[in-house]
DNA sequence: TTGTACGCGTTATCAA
DNA sequence: TTGATAACGCGTACAA
């Protein structure tokens, strides 16, 4: 194996400086066509990449992509990475994973020293670490790019790809009212995650105005774990009038609904609707397979892609669609009266 | 926020050539106690800590690490990846993904590109792709080092974490005859795969030396998939006598027979005792809980995130224990007679 | 439109 | 034990 060329193995080649090979590598415009040509053939023929490191080192760039997360759910985790990846690597760039525990104190220090050590050029952050201000601010300061995937939008639109969860949770609210139901109960995420609040508003309010009202010890918060659901499902199962409808925060959740719904003997959806968030693997796989909520995750793993790579190559960010929308995957676990 | 202090304001401040600090910085021994002293003092004062961009364009290297995996199960991914980065980053190494598609033509070709282009030192590859003796030479020829995970011992003891799929099924296959069946039957992974063959082999053989037989026609291969263990369930569960056990040879498929069962009303694990292998999220999960076999993911992960940086490094690697033996866990799917 | 020359922050050779 | 100084491969003022 022969050692890599370089920019200079180019230049000699195709008889000109390296400075206009490095016009020609970086897409300038004043290169005439006959040199440009010359050039690309013989970067052809060497199968000339340029170095990342010296490239980097000189313009003071990376070409590494960062994602930070915190997030239970590996296949949202590995949706998101597939979806940056197809865009990053197609653009010249690599990605950097990140999980950090933001529980943790030392949680900002955390991430803000791993962009420092890493070199990134932008970062990614998934939810529910993207709702952390004091994140934001901290890589602000250190003026590193970032893009925020959240449910809220809650910082500059060039900052932002944010799912609208609200208006996935009025189409649940909708549809479980057309089956009959007014019987509800609601296991919350926890209160101190805007995501928790947008799904509990956008379902509470839609039934509200659909007539149907939820009383206040019907709604309980949970942490989004199978033992979380678990504990709560016991909780609202021994409500009188039982519930005919229980919505989960997330699949996790449900899944745990379920479970205490086959050891007391309720069948669902016979005598019980469940419905989730996520659309994770277990969703489709538990019995009866769940009616939940699927987040369009590569979709918006591509967004942000696109976003932080025109930002760090400083593009203007015009005020493009940055907002997706779930949608309700209707499963067995729901049914009509 | 000022600028980052570089290897001459740390020289400059000590009185001392940067050659003399780059000594310290990479802990050589020729450097006197006091100026090592006086170094380290200034270094800590600035904060300073070297520039990896530059590091690694003079010394040839990246402290990146590439992590090169196409496997379904985003769980196993997790694990791995939060493993790998325990040691990686405490080692100053950051770490780079490419997922890949196996069944891809050009998949030797994308991964030796993403070698190349990413500039990374070492990379780690799972299963099953790790298995391909196409994408190892192709790395060998790159002069880059990499460490294969599998379950199967098929490279240099340098190059390799392997899992003893085939001791954790003795163990499950004897598990089974205690609870006293006899009349099993197993959907298998695919066999071009070594981890099928391994996993099979362990468990037939077990149960021959225990005198259980397993007729041909009750062994089918499945594609490691949910449709594909619903398909093979269907045909097993049709076969008389019935099959009192059925393995599969994921829990993703072990769902799908799971699924099948509920169908058929065949009652778990009453009339029908199942079991499957990686003990994913499902596995605790589905109704009723799985039993299953646990790979030490995590501490594969380590252990082979250790090695690939020792052989970066150049350490000499003994003959160190390089084999973890997967755990038999029994939840609620199987039962006695 | 093209080229010269220097800088980016390290490591490494060689001499002192 | 230490220090000039040359790489490493690329980008970019500035000049032509």
């Amino acid at each position: 194996m022969q050692k890599r060329s370089t920019i200079n193995d180019v230049a000699r080649l195709s008889g000109v400086s390296k400075r206009t090979v490095s016009r020609v590598i970086n897409g300038a415009t004043n290169v005439s066509q006959t040199t440009r040509e010359k050039i690309n053939s013989v970067i052809a023929e060497l199968q000339f990449s340029p170095d990342k490191q010296a490239r980097g080192l000189a313009a003071n760039r990376s070409y590494l992509l960062g994602l930070i997360y915190d997030n239970p759910d590996a296949m949202y985790i590995d949706q998101v990475q597939r979806g940056v990846l197809k865009i990053c690597s197609a653009k010249g760039y690599e990605l950097v994973v990140h999980p950090c525990t933001y529980k943790n104190s030392d949680f900002i220090e955390d991430c803000s020293h791993f962009v420092k050590r890493s070199n990134i050029d932008g970062v990614i952050i998934l939810p529910p670490v993207s709702e952390s201000k004091e994140l934001a601010n901290s890589l602000r300061e250190q003026k590193i790019k970032y893009v925020r995937m959240a449910s809220v939008d809650l910082d500059d639109y060039a900052n932002m790809v944010v799912s609208d969860d609200r208006a996935a949770l009025c189409d649940l609210a909708r549809y479980l009212v057309s089956l009959g139901h007014s019987n509800f109960a609601v296991i919350s995420g926890p209160k101190h995650f805007y995501s928790s609040t947008e799904r509990l508003e956008g379902f509470c309010q839609t039934l509200d105005l659909l007539g149907v009202d939820i009383p206040d010890e019907r709604i309980i918060e949970g942490e989004n774990s199978y033992e979380s659901g678990i504990e709560c499902a016991r909780q609202l199962l021994q409500i009188k009038p039982r519930p005919q409808v229980i919505f989960a925060n997330n699949d996790e959740m449900a899944a745990g609904v379920l479970k205490v719904a086959h050891e007391m003997g309720i069948s669902v959806p016979e005598q019980l609707s469940i419905a989730g968030f996520d659309d994770n693997l277990l969703a489709a796989r538990v019995i009866p397979s769940l009616t939940t909520i699927q987040r369009p995750v590569s979709d918006m793993a591509i967004l942000a892609a696109k976003k932080i790579i025109a930002r760090i190559e400083g593009a203007e960010l015009t005020e493009e669609n940055y907002l997706v929308k779930p949608r309700l995957m209707i499963r067995e676990s729901t049914r009509s009266l």
